[in-house]
DNA sequence: GATATAATGATAATAGTAATCATTACTGAT
DNA sequence: ATCAGTAATGATTACTATTATCATTATATC
């Protein structure tokens, strides 16, 4: 995999914001520094980055699909008010049931859905 | 929501099988009983019945959905070898940081990635 | 059974993503 | 530093899954 400023600028904006972004917001925010890069380049680079390991991927239940430059083990909430996206810390002993199986757990992705504290403030009446 | 022969045919299909399928995989199934029945239709349908809480979807890296009949809380595993998606039960505790914070915590999904142990046995040398 | 209307089948439309391909620009050897 | 080989790019088209439209059909209520 060659190194281009393309692939950099992703990587950069992806890892200087602690949120998550769809592609489309990836391609307008990395735009601003190379204005004619394509959509297609950046649907490559998300893709190419998510194999290597260096971002993940949320998808929530509307079918959206959000990358994450902060790789290390973490579960997702998707505030159905706001629309935003929590990370909280994975819980601990969760594959203990698999690995017993004898299957091999690579990866975990936790999404859970519900209120955020504000929104469960506004929402109570 | 009325009944319809459409309806229940998708909800008896996916009830009767202990397996996930995809929105084609489950329109066929259904073309056997119900001929023409469109892929709209299949499509409406289970988003009504996700609505009404009486199946489940699982998206899945790849950006494959699958329905579930099987509504019990659990957790699903899908081998990067078979493609095949296994049950778990769903780990305890693990909402408990979230509801600290004052999230309402509506649903949780789980999908786990790796190998299953008969693909874990096959690959090791 | 007649009526109101929700759901259907057929089709077209949409959105998100992937493929194509000529051109550009990294990288490693000279 | 220059060059050659080739991976990645931008522009565009194609594809696939899903949703919307709309005239017609079938379900539930009276």
């Amino acid at each position: 995999m060659r190194e281009t400023k393309q692939k950099t600028a992703i990587l950069e904006f992806l890892r200087s914001k602690r949120q998550h972004h769809s592609a489309i917001q990836i391609y307008d925010a990395v735009r601003e520094k190379i204005p004619n890069i394509s959509l297609g380049t950046v649907y490559r680079n998300l893709g190419a980055l998510i194999e290597s390991g260096e971002i993940i991927s949320v998808e929530t239940n509307d079918k959206c699909v959000f990358y994450d430059g902060f790789i290390a083990d973490h579960a997702h909430f998707v505030c159905q008010g706001c629309k935003g996206i929590f990370d909280f810390d994975m819980p601990t002993g969760m594959t203990e049931e698999m690995k017993k199986s004898g299957f091999k757990v690579s990866s975990e992705h936790l999404v859970c859905y519900g209120l955020c504290s504000e929104c469960a403030k506004n929402t109570a009446q």
